[in-house]
DNA sequence: GTCATCTATCACCTGAGCTGATAGGAGTCA
DNA sequence: TGACTCCTATCAGCTCAGGTGATAGATGAC
């Protein structure tokens, strides 16, 4: 560490600012409330502590140095870096939090996290916002270990487990394949036995998760993997079919990489999965989190769309 | 601005980070050579400044709040900022520039101004690059006017003017129009008579500049833009042709968007544009700068794919 | 030249913050 | 449980960094 690190004073970097904004020590000492001495005493002690001339003082009134312009930026670096603590440490004060941990399930649609991340820094643009990606049980883990006090969970988990549950939204969920799968060029429903026999590529937890519950496997071999993206992936490559949200497949299915499975037994409806909000029923989010969940729940009854993107498919 | 702001002290942020590390006050005195007594002093104050309690002191040691560990990356932010000024001003004391402006001129192959770029922020970590894209003559303005002490420029104005040049490199220069342009088909050489009748686009000044030069201007119209892109911008569009660096165009030729014209009286060597570095005879680049013209001279000379990409076209 | 206004520097003073001592609490170990 | 250790809070006392106000000299406007 050097010397000047040691002793430089964050009074004399407002100093330094006050001064170039102002043009002179005089005038900077009148807006300071302080002698125009203090001012000039404390310039110079800047400027023998970084051994560098910060101000021309040839002329009637100081101007500052090419160095002194250079610094002078680097000097609002740290008054803002300062301000920012300052303030966040104001909110704290007032019982706000400085950060807000989500865990969000890989399912949900990227375009309700990206508008609710976007709203959220808007209004508390001194708490950050950390989301904690995960899946099925995963979220819920999360939340029960204290990482995050608040989770976006799709339908897994029971009763009684300590968690607050509050319904957000159904997502609908489409059952596809690879448009070069054997059961894309099924006519018609597809028979569960037919079903049975293929490949399904199903979302599944490590060793240590919540049971998981395993809905919707019909197939008799299925392939476990750890997240939305991979399961997205292996089914574009042909190597299975799967279930996903509509909004993760929209694209592939509209250029024809993807292909919407018609299965005999569930209908013509689509599938709906639930989306939870989660939170331990003894420690609550503080404000921003509360804040966080009741501008969700609404974007969630007010836009639709954000969760299914278009309903234009079926 | 709040009272905090006006109170803190960086000493007091130091103590923060330094209790953090040692995880008591005693061993924080230790640490930094002061009384126990100051480090308490401290912590309490700064508590006091925030309106917040810093550390839980119910234990034998204390340990950080939950805001605490929030507001200890705000401090070691702020403390980070005081340390990067401090390495800028120790560097600036010693002679240092704080900051290298460069003109470059559109012509430049990106590949050898980002080499350039990464290299010098490896060597000069304080000194920030900042580079000002120009063309031809207006290069040398910026450089004339002081806005730049360096400036990569084409071959545009003449001696006496108080610039030093050096030589570079050769750019292999090619002149392109569009595949569905009509002397994209053309074959074999093309004759002058026949060029002169198709509209050329020609990267011009504003007015005010130097006398541009205006060499290689073969067709009777022109079409004048301000720089590289929009000049390619137009020729991909079928506009004209016009004569570009091998390297901005290589990948349009290769695709086949662009081909190469083979013009009558050009021989068939390809066109080789000479890059000069220029500065002001009276006012020489300090020693970053003096680093940068270094090594771009030696990269010039040791990798000539730099300036002309692969060399296997013609 | 006159004048207003700037900066540097001095003598002087005040208080923020340091020291060292002390009291009391929290863990640890026999 | 008691002895011991190591921690923190708090106090009295001191010191010097940094404040004030006055003054001298410089600079630019008129």
């Amino acid at each position: 560490m050097t010397p000047a690190v040691q002793a430089m004073t964050l009074d004399q970097l407002r100093l330094l600012v006050c001064v170039a904004e102002e043009g002179s020590f005089s005038a900077a000492g009148r807006r300071l409330n302080r002698a125009q001495s203090a001012v000039s005493y404390g310039i110079s002690n800047l400027e023998r502590l970084l051994g560098i001339q910060l101000f021309d003082r040839s002329g009637r009134r100081p101007v500052l140095t090419e160095t002194g312009r250079g610094l002078l930026a680097d000097a609002q670096q740290v008054l803002d870096a300062v301000g920012r603590m300052d303030a966040r440490a104001q909110g704290a004060a007032g019982g706000l939090e400085l950060e807000v941990n989500v865990a969000v399930d890989a399912i949900c649609p990227p375009a309700l996290i990206i508008a609710l991340g976007k709203a959220f820094q808007e209004r508390f643009s001194t708490v950050s916002l950390r989301l904690h990606s995960e899946v099925l049980a995963g979220i819920a883990g999360l939340v029960l270990d204290g990482t995050c006090r608040l989770g976006i969970s799709g339908p897994v988990g029971s009763e009684g487990d300590g968690l607050e549950r509050r319904f957000l939204a159904h997502l609908p969920m489409v059952p596809v394949a690879s448009t070069g799968h054997a059961l894309a060029g099924h006519p018609g429903p597809i028979p569960r036995a037919r079903v049975r026999s293929e490949v399904q590529i199903v979302i599944s937890q490590r060793a240590g998760a919540t049971r998981s519950g395993d809905h919707g496997v019909l197939s008799a071999t299925t392939w476990r993997v750890a997240d939305a993206a991979t399961k997205l992936a292996l089914i574009r490559a042909g190597l299975g079919w799967g279930t996903l949200p509509l909004d993760l497949v929209r694209e592939d299915l509209d250029q024809g990489r993807l292909t919407h499975l018609v299965l005999d037994h569930w209908g013509t409806d689509p599938l709906m999965a639930p989306l939870f909000a989660i939170m331990r029923a003894d420690s609550p989010p503080g404000p921003a989190g509360r804040w966080l969940l009741a501008h969700l729940e609404s974007m969630c009854q007010s836009c639709p769309e954000l969760v299914a993107a278009n309903e234009a498919e079926d």
